[in-house]
DNA sequence: ATAATATCATACAATTCCGCTAGGAATTGG
DNA sequence: CCAATTCCTAGCGGAATTGTATGATATTAT
């Protein structure tokens, strides 16, 4: 019952991008180089999530990455979904084939499971995270 | 982001005994029928369960285990967190040892997913998944 | 005594997932 | 051309998952 690495590491790039949206391109490398990742794992991270459309690439020199949209339009739940998959707490809750989905009442467990973690990552976008992390910053000032 | 064979396990196994608890003893082999799932696997997990304190075990003859408490008295988070350990969904929430906690914006998503799965599971008893279980029947009755 | 049960302890095996590392191909700005 | 990039594929060691196998021992009802 954990978010791997992948998801964790997902939104911390994308946050990244959020803060560091100058216009300009940001290099896979410098994105690795602030949040302490590897280069080379979080390249096949960003590969995921620029295969989902969620950014822009520019390849060759001074190239890098970009968001396609705005922080707002991004959610938590998005981001991690692409990265980590289905986050039912159970594959019962998607899967049809469980001959026991009709007599089993701990489906309905799985099911509130669900809603609960889906309203919270689908109630949180990377602009309210920006927000959270200006907040950290002008405490930090003061 | 998943619940283990254990956990689901383990609460079916839970339900099992809160259903067919007449006084007497149930044995596991029963249990394991009724529940199809492996007898010897089911012992691993039951162990697990007994250990905690969660069952009364009559060994013997016509042994079998039964619930200590009432159905009430159990949750699902209590049941889940024995056998599946923490349902933190990172280990940043519990652990004080990442120095980027204080930084780290991405720490509140888990921190209030942490809050929403516990609500979930906190607020549901056994006794809940047998009344369920009971309005189940009754509808295929009717 | 015997059969039925729980309890305990391993060990093993197949599969999958996790968290990377490595090496190169393609593209582009200067 | 060359350096800086993204892009692509592959592999790899370790751990977890989901069991199975094979007992040995203790306890109890009949």
């Amino acid at each position: 019952m954990k978010i791997s690495t992948k998801g964790r590491y997902a939104l911390r790039l994308m946050l990244d991008l959020a803060i560091y949206d100058t216009g300009e391109p940001v290099s896979l490398r410098d994105i690795a180089g602030r949040q302490e990742i590897s280069e080379k794992y979080l390249e096949q991270i960003i590969s995921t999530i620029n295969k989902a459309g969620f950014l822009v690439s520019i390849r060759g020199a001074n190239g890098g990455y970009r968001l396609r949209r705005a922080p707002e339009e991004y959610t938590v739940g998005d981001i991690l979904r692409v990265t980590e998959g289905s986050l039912a707490p159970v594959a019962c809750v998607e899967v049809e084939d469980c001959a026991r989905r009709e007599t089993c009442v701990t489906n309905r467990v799985w099911e509130k499971l669900d809603q609960a973690i889906s309203q919270v990552v689908d109630g949180i976008t990377l602009a309210d995270l920006v927000e959270w992390n200006d907040e950290l910053l002008a405490d930090y000032v003061i």
